[in-house]
RNA sequence: GCCGAUGUGGUGAAACUGGCAUACACGCAGCUCUCAAAAAGCUGUGGCUAUAACAAGCCGUGAGAGUUCGAGUCUCUCCAUCGGCACCA
């Protein structure tokens, strides 16, 4: 099936290409071959690599026209499988066809890869194939990087980046330490969700309906002491900014809500017979119809009410503390709403209404949401009515229904709540104002009374940032217990902590054996006394390391920031290349040294001499100020939507806050970058790391989910290797909408196949024309005899319009599809010629070269290595005959000093840096138009016309109205109106 | 329960601003080439009615209403599927 090119030409016979060959083949191209050649020549010539540093050509060391920087991302892959993907490779394709596209425009595009290797994910698959993290790595980065380099996409392998590496955690860490210093990071007991099965807590938005997002398992609640980022402080910013964003409609909602703000007031209720107070918070302040107070079992209202800080007699106190015990150890179910509660037997009262209301504890009360007190309204929230209902406490209705509804709130069914329409009733001073109006003359009433104020609330909580695991950047935190007793610490309100000083990061994570998760909640490092004992920064005195690592999240919530900035460590340095050998191998991968790592020997050393030793940059940050200006932020994202309320929403959170410390500066000397940028939007702009993110969809196979337990995970390789990387590209694509993702099916695969094929063959076919007696003129004017030579060049120059609009807009399976009726219209006019017995044209194509090579443009980024042999086929039509010999070695010379771009020689520049082609909106127009004729609104027929008739519309309609198709309609009837839509159809209405 | 998305042939899907519904492809059927197969190519392919054939007619975008000369597209009410959030006060 993958027939290699008979490339046993005889000097006078035609080239193989469009020749069946003696045992009556017809050429496929070869992919293999084709494949692999051009991978080569575009890694030997540096076509891919950024021209990072000012528009320093990394091929030739010259200065290139001003530089264009465009920064086309993807979401980096966490590697904890066995292989790539299909969905990687999607994803991939997906935002390289776009990258490729926008160098065509014009851009200095940056594509970058790197792995996301640190973490939960891999190290649980690790210890699942019983392989240790560290060997895992090596050996995942080497399958993913050999992988990614198959399918075609234009990565600059010069800069990558792999979370695990010394050289990028030092600075994750260093990124802690930040945190740490402006009062972002703090300790505290708080209860978080742990995995029983990972062994270690997680954050909010890795819990999934009440399971761990890795392994499924129960989430339990535990009170445990651990880190957190105050990304709670950045709410208000993070949820401004969104409106104005060029994102994904969905991710912005979906970020929206799960920031949560909710606008309500705290009221404070007075217990009676204490000095205490219960603060509610609510968005409904339905006072006259509040019956009683609920609070959470973990509230510090229960803990007094225990400790016997506050007054109850001993039965109630013990049945208090058993139901907020029982409460504290019972898993609840996902979607439970059965209540349960107990009596405090003390009241609050309730100024506004004047009375005095029972305080309940109930576990269907939050903790963590609002104040953990709620002021029970039975008859206007549904959970208060069926507390209510349960435990026999009055309902009250204040609501009147828009119907007039007074009759008795008996079921849930009756419950008018927030949102809803109706009337203020039993409500002394607020009986006959609109529900919603009644509420807010509340809160101004209880704010003028001072019991209470108006605040706004957030689901977002802080992040959760500390992992008891062994496979992630080790927090670069020490606890000195001397200071603490004395109250000393770094900041103030945490004595006994410090951080690492800079100069000793990073904290090089050790290689230890017993890596496995402990069931006491106890990290592993933890068990390691030569990783954890330290002298205190402060007193010298014994000191001791934090053991706990950070989460894969803030590996990621940075990556960006660094790729451009990768290999412009030394900006001048003759060969920027050099970076790469020493991220494959990582020092990680010096395992002999074992513990000795852990005394942050070579691998610190390795680790400083990357960071520190810069040319004309202090390194105190991980990245080139001066890069970072020209390359950031992001200006296009391109990832799954599973990630809006993690990666992207923490991505954020960190932006901002390097950027209010000062780290990241965009003012001054605008580069082009951000001359781009509207100035009146610049601020906004900066103030976020990515200008467009583009949310693609899920592939799918057998119309679900692709995933290890069904079996029916697509591996990409066996594909690229039957039909060749460019031929799945486009099938990817060409299945539905990259943003809606789509349905894998080989048999669709080999439809795609074949119409590579038939390109192959049309653009080969036509180099032939030039190499035949027929000149490129001749044969124009050969098939312009009978029309179609125009016809072509009119549907080619309707392409190129097309297939940009679709790039721009990532349609890709449209662009693809308008593509296959070009190549169709070709092969048509091509028969036609057959049909004539028109031997020239036989022989040669219906496409002359010129239009072969607009074609091949067009190509060009969805199927890069076959667009690029055809386009030297096109350009070196001499070349042919010698082609598809496996003689790669020829084009080695092809770099050439005199110029300023790789591939560039005297007679061969690459397509992929060709300009896209241009539009000719002179031919645009048509002259001939289709023009459908409707009777009521129902299409009777169709009328071929010049564009001149139509202009006489009065004529033209009673043109229409006398054909023969039509008349039979109008014929005793009589119109009562006409609608002309000019150039696309006529409608009578009738009778 | 709330938020979001999606519903179009046997299948994946087009129709972007209301204007010829089913582009493009897969599959299927028939044919050409061939000793044969593969490859390649050609023709047909929404449903129903109907015809020797050429025609022709009606129905048709999850269901039902509405707006409009005209609705896959806009409005309303449902139904189904898939994602996300969820006792959020």
């Amino acid at each position: 099936m993958k027939q290699s090119v008979n490339l046993d030409t005889s000097k006078n016979s035609p080239p193989a290409h469009f020749q069946e060959d003696s045992s009556g083949r017809q050429a496929r191209y070869d992919h293999r071959a084709i494949e692999a050649k051009w991978a080569k020549i575009w890694k030997d010539t540096k076509l891919n690599e950024a021209p990072i540093s000012s528009g320093i050509d990394p091929s030739t060391m010259l200065r290139i026209r001003p530089l264009r920087p465009y920064y086309n991302l993807m979401m980096f892959p966490y590697p904890s499988a066995e292989g790539l993907h299909v969905g990687n490779m999607y994803a991939f394709t997906g935002s390289d066809i776009f990258g490729r596209y926008m160098r065509m425009k014009g851009y200095d595009v940056f594509e970058p890869i790197g792995l996301d290797g640190f973490g939960i994910h891999s190290e649980n698959f690790a210890l699942k194939i019983g392989r240790h993290p560290m060997d895992h790595a090596v050996i995942t980065e080497k399958n993913f990087y050999a992988q990614l380099s198959k399918i075609g996409a234009m990565f600059d392998w010069s800069r990558t980046v792999e979370t695990y590496n010394p050289n990028y955690y030092r600075w994750t860490q260093w990124l802690f330490v930040q945190m740490f210093k402006q009062g972002l990071a703090y300790r505290a007991k708080a209860s978080v969700n742990y995995c029983p099965s990972c062994k270690t807590v997680l954050a909010d938005e890795q819990v999934i309906d009440g399971l761990c997002e890795r392994c499924k398992s129960v989430v339990e609640k535990r009170l445990l002491e651990q880190w957190f980022f105050r990304i709670t402080t950045y709410a208000e910013r993070l949820l401004g900014n969104l409106d104005g964003m060029d994102w994904t409609e969905k991710v912005k909602i979906a970020q929206k809500n799960w920031i949560g703000k909710k606008e309500g007031i705290e009221i404070h209720y007075p217990v009676k017979d204490t000095k205490e107070e219960i603060v509610c918070f609510t968005t409904a302040p339905v006072n006259f119809g509040m019956t009683f107070i609920v609070i959470s079992p973990q509230h510090e209202f229960v803990a007094k009410i225990v400790r016997g800080e506050i007054a109850v007699s001993k039965e109630k106190s013990k049945e208090i503390a058993e139901y907020a015990q029982a409460c504290a150890k019972r898993k609840k179910e996902v979607g439970e709403k059965e209540k349960t509660g107990v009596n405090t037997g003390l009241f609050a009262t309730n100024r506004v209404a004047g009375w005095d209301v029972p305080i309940w504890i109930s576990d269907f009360v939050v903790k963590e949401v609002g104040t953990g007190a709620v002021q029970g309204c039975p008859a206007h929230d549904t959970r208060d009515f069926e507390f209510a209902r349960k435990f026999g406490l009055p309902i009250k209705r204040v609501v009147m229904g828009p119907d007039g509804d007074m009759s008795e709130v008996d079921t849930v069914g009756k419950v008018i709540v927030h949102g809803m329409n109706g009337t203020m009733v039993n409500s002394e001073f607020l009986n006959g104002l609109p529900f919603e109006e009644g509420l807010q003359k509340t809160m101004d009433f209880v704010e003028k009374k001072g019991w209470g104020k108006r605040v706004s609330t957030y689901h977002l909580r802080d992040w959760l940032i500390s992992r008891q695991r062994y496979w992630g950047p080790p927090i670069p935190m020490i606890y000195c217990g001397k200071c603490a007793k004395v109250g000393k610490g770094e900041k103030n309100d945490m004595p006994g902590w410090y951080s690492v000083p800079e100069k000793d990061l990073p904290v090089v994570l050790p290689r230890i054996e017993d890596y496995k998760p402990g069931d006491d909640g106890i990290a592993p490092l933890a068990k390691h006394k030569e990783f954890f004992n330290v002298a205190c920064p402060s007193c010298g005195s014994a000191a001791r390391r934090e053991t706990d690592v950070s989460d894969t999240f803030l590996d990621s919530s940075w990556y960006f920031l660094r790729y451009p900035s990768v290999g412009n460590i030394k900006s001048q340095s003759p060969n920027p290349n050099t970076q790469q050998g020493s991220n494959l191998q990582s020092p990680i991968t010096n395992d002999q040294q074992g513990m000795k790592n852990s005394k942050n020997t070579s691998m610190l050393s390795e680790a400083k001499s990357s960071g520190l030793e810069i040319g004309d940059w202090k390194l105190d940050i991980p990245w080139n100020p001066e890069v970072t200006r020209q390359w950031l932020p992001v200006e296009m994202y391109t990832g799954g939507a599973e990630h809006s309320v993690l990666h992207l929403l923490y991505s954020r959170f960190i932006w901002k806050a390097l950027r209010d410390w000062g780290y990241l500066d965009f003012s001054g000397e605008a580069g082009p970058r951000l001359a781009r940028q509207d100035p009146a939007s610049q601020d906004s702009a900066w103030d976020e790391p990515f200008s467009t993110f583009f949310a693609h969809g899920l592939v799918i196979k057998d119309g679900s989910k692709m995933s290890k337990s069904k079996g029916n995970v697509v591996n990409p390789d066996e594909y690229i290797a039957t039909y060749g990387a460019d031929a799945l590209r486009i099938y990817l694509m060409f299945m539905g909408p990259f943003s809606q993702g789509g349905d894998f099916r080989d048999s669709a695969m080999e439809g795609v196949s074949r119409w590579l094929n038939r390109v192959w063959r049309i653009v080969t076919t036509s180099i032939h024309n030039t190499q035949s007696p027929i000149s490129n003129a001749q044969h124009f004017a050969l098939l312009n005899k009978e029309g179609s030579g125009e016809k072509i060049a009119k549907a080619l120059n309707k392409l190129v319009k097309k297939v940009g609009e679709d790039m721009e807009h990532r349609r890709y399976n449209t662009a693809i599809a308008s593509m296959m009726e070009f190549t169709n219209l070709v092969a048509d006019a091509r028969l036609l010629a057959l049909q004539q017995g028109d031997s020239a044209r036989q022989e040669g194509g219906a496409l002359a070269v010129d239009q072969a090579q607009v074609l091949v443009k067009l190509l060009a980024p969805l199927a890069p290595h076959l667009a690029e042999e055809m386009w030297e086929l096109l350009n070196q039509p001499s070349a042919i005959s010698r082609q598809s010999s496996d003689k790669t070695g020829e084009l080695k010379e092809i770099k050439s000093e005199t110029t300023h771009y790789p591939l560039r020689t005297t007679n061969y520049i690459s397509v992929h840096i060709e300009p896209w082609p241009e539009v000719d909106e002179s031919i645009l127009a048509e002259d001939e138009v289709t023009v459908a004729v409707q009777i009521n609104g129902k299409t009777r027929a169709t009328i071929v016309t010049s564009l001149a008739t139509i202009k006489e519309e009065s004529a033209f309609v009673s043109l229409c109205q006398s054909d023969g198709r039509i008349k039979k309609y109008l014929d005793g009837k009589t119109i009562v109106k006409t609608i002309v839509v000019p150039g696309k159809l006529i409608n009578f209405v009738i009778e």
